[in-house]
DNA sequence: CTATAACGGAGCGGATTACTCCGCAAGGGA
DNA sequence: TCCCTTGCGGAGTAATCCGCTCCGTTATAG
C-alpha cells in the first residue's frame, strides 16, 4: 500500500522506441503503399508488435500521429525556407527537402484515415506558407508566372515517391541506394529548372488551368467504407 | 467418333476478353501496385476468374504477357517519335506519350516475374531506340547537354505514376479524374521545359554523373524468394 | 438438336492481417 | 539487497485475402 509509484524506469528506451516507429512508418509506407502493414512497421523499427500497440491504440491512431508530424514538418520547413534571402534558394530548397524527406508517401492513407481537426489546421497552414513562398518567388521574377502553388505541390508528391528508390533500398546494397538517389536528383534538378523564369525566349505556357484545392481536399474525405480500397467497383 | 469438331463457338467473345484483362491488368497494377491481385485483374475486366486462368496458366503467366506487350508498345512508339521530323517534338510527344500510357504502372512487378530472352531483348531495343531518340535531340541543340537517356527514362517513370490520378480514379467522379489529369499535363509541361537546351543563360549542369544501366538492369533480376516482398530482413 | 469451346464463380488450403495477452527484463526507491 | 512498476517482445487468434482448381452453365457452329 505505502508504495511511492517510480517515475519512469525505461522512459528513455520508450522515447527512442517511438521515434525508431515513426520513422519505420514513413519508410515502410513508401515502400509498400496502403498495404503497409503494422508488423512490418515494428519489424523494421526493430521493436516488437506489442510495444507499438501500447502507444498506438490502433494503426489508424499511428498514422494519424505521423500524418500529423509531417505536416507540422512541412510547416517548420516552409518557414525556414522563407527565412531565406534569395526567393528562388528558398524556394528550391524547399522543394528539394521536401521531396527528399518522403512527403510524397502519405499519400496511399489518403482516404483511409479520419482527418482530425488539427490535421486540417496544419494543412491549411502549410498551404499558405507555400502559397506565400511561390507567391514571394514569382514577384521577384525568379518563378514562371503560370504556376501555381498547387503545382509545386503536386510537383513534391510527384518525384516525392520514388519506385525505384524504394525498391532499391529493400536489396540492401548501398551502391544501388546511392546511385538511385543520385539518379533521383537529377531528375529534382531537371524539374526545378522548368519552374525557373524564362529568360531567354519564352516557352510556350502551361496547359490548362491551375489544379484547384478541391482536388488536394477530396481525396481525404474517409471512404464510407463501401466494401473495399475503392478499385473495383463493378457489380 | 465422326463429330468434326467445331472451331470456336465463342471465339471473338474470348479475344475480347483477353484484351479486357490486360487493359484491366494495367489499370490495376497501377492503383495497387505489387499488391495487385488476379481476383481484383478479373473483377474490373469484367470476367470470371476462370476465363483468367483459362488464357494465363499463372499469374506470372499473364504479367510476362503484358510486360511483353508494353516493351513492344514502347519500341513502336519510339519508331513513330523518331519518324517526326522536329527532334524536339519527337522526344516530347515519345516523353509525354509514355507517361500517359503507363508505362510506369509495371515497375512494381519488377523483381516478381522471371525475364524471358525476349523481354530483354525487347528491353534492350528499347534502350537504343530512346538512345537514338535523345542523341538526335541532343545532336539538333534542343536538349540540354548533360542528360543521358537513362534520365528521361527515369523521368518517364517517375511522372508515370501518379497517386493522385489512381487515387481518384477509384472515385468514379469524372470531373475530379479530368481535373488530376489536367494537373498532371501540367506538371509534365515543366519537367519538358526543364529538359530543353538552355537558350538563355546558361543554368548550373545537373548534380553527379548520368545514372548507368546498372541500377535498371539490377532491379528486374528475381529475388530468390528469400522470405517475402523483402521490406523486412531483421530477424 | 448436339457437341464443344468458353464462361463464371464457389470453394480450397495456406498466407497475412490487425490486434490481444501475458511472461519477462530493467531500473529506481527503500 | 529486494521489490514494484513500467515497458518490452512476440506467440496466439479470428478474420480476411491470396492464387488457383473444379465444375455446372451458356452460347454458338454444324
Amino acid at each position: 500500500m505505502a508504495g511511492r509509484p517510480t517515475r519512469a524506469p525505461r522512459h528513455a528506451e520508450a522515447e527512442r522506441n517511438d521515434r525508431a516507429l515513426l520513422d519505420a512508418a514513413r519508410q515502410v509506407l513508401a515502400a509498400d503503399g496502403a498495404h503497409a502493414s503494422v508488423a512490418a512497421i515494428a519489424a523494421r523499427a526493430g521493436v516488437g508488435i506489442g510495444s507499438l500497440y501500447r502507444r498506438y491504440r490502433t494503426k489508424e491512431e499511428l498514422f494519424q500521429r505521423l500524418s500529423m508530424l509531417s505536416l507540422e514538418s512541412w510547416n517548420a520547413a516552409a518557414e525556414s525556407a522563407l527565412a531565406i534571402d534569395d526567393p528562388w534558394t528558398g524556394l528550391a530548397e524547399f522543394v528539394r527537402g521536401r521531396i527528399e524527406f518522403g512527403q510524397g508517401s502519405l499519400a496511399p492513407i489518403a482516404g483511409t484515415i479520419e482527418v482530425t481537426e488539427q490535421m486540417q489546421a496544419a494543412a491549411d497552414l502549410g498551404d499558405e506558407l507555400l502559397g506565400a513562398l511561390v507567391e514571394r518567388a514569382r514577384q521577384a521574377g525568379v518563378l514562371r508566372g503560370d504556376v501555381s502553388h498547387f503545382d509545386v505541390s503536386l510537383l513534391i508528391e510527384q518525384l516525392g515517391r520514388s519506385h525505384l528508390l524504394e525498391q532499391v533500398r529493400g536489396l540492401a546494397r548501398d551502391d544501388l541506394f546511392a546511385a538511385a538517389a543520385q539518379a533521383r536528383a537529377r531528375i529534382i534538378a531537371i524539374a526545378l529548372d522548368g519552374l525557373r523564369a524564362e529568360n531567354g525566349p519564352a516557352r510556350a505556357s502551361l496547359p490548362g488551368s491551375p489544379p484547384t484545392s478541391l482536388l488536394f481536399d477530396e481525396r481525404w474525405v474517409r471512404r464510407p467504407a463501401s466494401g473495399d480500397d475503392g478499385d473495383d467497383a463493378l457489380d
